[in-house]
DNA sequence: CGCGAGACCTGATAGC
DNA sequence: TGCTATCAGGTCTCGC
């Protein structure tokens, strides 16, 4: 998405901005967004987790996070509106950039450089970075006892993992996502840690991950979908042993997991 | 302080 | 058919 976005928007003026007034603007009303948005050029597109920041030549930055359920599309500002659209921002070149959400999980904000920072200051290191290092890994397992699948969802531990990636690396390192995570051997975190690098690398590629409702820019679903292993597939047969994947709920949200291949850790009855 | 359950929303779908 | 219950890509808050 960032990559689009980088393609599409940087050097396009923002000549008119529709803000909706939600919770999405955390605060934020629609009409100071709409002033700080309006007649700015966008400099240049970053990420960071899962955080999008469109860079204005203002100095200002507009915050997007997509939540469960946030697309962002380039349209013509003739098509016809979007349910729940959050933001449509007409640009100097006749297209529209439009935010729609229907859950509103999602966040969209204007921030200074210094609010920024501070953000970016409370996620750990992205998985594809210099400082995601198995040691890195490691040291944050040792010292926690919550569920593994638990840090890995935590955007503080390693910034960007959601259910899907999470569910997929856990089972392509063998490793039961309740596991205590100072219980997890060296080698499993290197497997974990090599999985997640790995998934997260060829889903970029690939435009992402599709489940239900992501879509591009362009409204184009993301090719990772076909190639998921565990996610979603339960009561198919596992890739790797054959036998049917389960469901199960853990750390507060639905699992896919091999049985087989994933040990559930001892006196875990229920799941 | 860390952990885990519940809350926040709307919509799709399964089951009765 | 139509109602109800459940579940959904995320993250925050609160009680223990």
């Amino acid at each position: 998405m960032r990559r689009d976005l980088e393609r599409e928007v940087v050097s396009r003026r923002i000549e008119r901005a529709h803000v909706a007034q939600t919770r999405m603007l955390g605060g934020q009303t629609a009409e100071e967004l709409r002033e700080r948005l309006e007649r700015r050029v966008v400099i240049s597109v970053a990420r960071r987790g899962k955080f999008l920041f469109l860079h204005l030549d203002s100095g200002d930055v507009l915050l997007v996070h997509r939540g469960m359920t946030g697309n962002l599309f380039l349209k013509d500002p003739a098509d016809p509106p979007d349910a729940h659209l959050h933001l449509a921002a007409r640009l100097d070149d006749a297209r529209e950039l439009r935010l729609c959400d229907h859950r509103g999980f999602g966040e969209l904000r204007a921030i200074s450089l210094t609010e920024l920072d501070a953000l970016s200051a409370r996620l750990g290191p992205e998985p594809l970075g210099p400082e995601f290092t198995v040691d890195y890994l490691a040291g944050q397992f040792a010292r926690r006892t919550a569920l593994v699948k638990a840090l890995l969802l935590n955007q503080a531990i390693v910034a960007g993992l959601g259910n899907i990636y999470v569910d997929e690396a856990l089972w392509a390192a063998q490793v039961h996502p309740e596991r205590r995570a100072n219980t997890l051997r060296g080698p499993e975190v290197e497997l974990l840690r090599k999985a997640i690098v790995r998934l997260i690398g060829e889903s970029v590629e690939r435009r992402g991950t599709t489940f239900s409702d992501y879509k591009d820019l362009y409204g184009n679903p993301g090719g990772n979908s076909a190639h998921l292993q565990v996610f979603h597939r339960a009561k198919q047969p596992c890739l790797r042993c054959g036998e049917p994947i389960q469901h199960v709920r853990a750390a507060g949200r639905g699992s896919s997991v091999c049985l087989a291949c994933q040990r559930p850790p001892a006196g875990n009855g229920a799941s």
